[in-house]
DNA sequence: TGCACGATCTCG
DNA sequence: GAGATCGTGCAT
């Protein structure tokens, strides 16, 4: 098992977003314990044309972290209660984002926010340096399968239908 | 300075 | 099928 680098978030959101199933995602507590989880589901957003990503509205204080090189991690609230974790993919000044949808038997993307106990704090967080969370490889996986992105449909016909859900297929 | 809304989940 | 619950962006 190796933790994965700078190098493996550089690539598009899309290659990163469909790599990452079956990949673990570490999260190391406070008291020292850590848990290991399988990523099995992922959506990958892709860039200001993407109506569906956040950068699309343009770059701001809440975006701002989409435009760094990928490796670091965006979280946001969304209705007031869930923190969503996304993964930064691409380089400077190309806004991407994998956001983690299911991990182990965890799905959904409020529920993984949730179990990781994420919170702002986690904004910008470097995911090849952290103490807290990372990524580490695995094994490949034997298959997966798309789907459209969920939640998104004031995006437009365009990007809304786009297949850029993955979902892990259990062997 | 205020206001409507959202990459969701849970409960009835 | 509706409520919980609040930071953000955009309109005043």
């Amino acid at each position: 098992m190796s933790i994965l680098t700078s190098t493996f978030y550089k690539q598009d959101a899309v290659t990163v977003a469909e790599k990452l199933l079956g990949k673990m995602l570490v999260r190391q507590w406070e008291d020292g314990t850590s848990t290991r989880y399988v990523i099995t589901e992922t959506e990958a957003y892709l860039g200001e044309e993407d109506k569906a990503c956040h950068a699309s509205k343009g770059r701001t204080k809440r975006t701002e972290v989409l435009y760094s090189e990928g490796g670091c991690i965006y979280v946001y609230l969304i209705y007031g209660m869930y923190w969503m974790l996304n993964v930064v993919t691409g380089t400077v000044n190309n806004p991407q984002a994998v956001l983690i949808r299911g991990i182990d038997a965890i799905t959904g993307s409020g529920k993984v926010g949730r179990e990781l106990k994420m919170d702002r704090s986690f904004y910008n967080e470097n995911l090849s340096l952290s103490t807290r969370i990372w990524m580490e490889d695995a094994a490949d996986i034997t298959s997966f399968r798309t789907a459209p992105r969920v939640g998104i449909d004031y995006a437009g016909d365009e990007w809304k239908d786009k297949p850029w859900r993955f979902i892990l297929v259990k062997p």
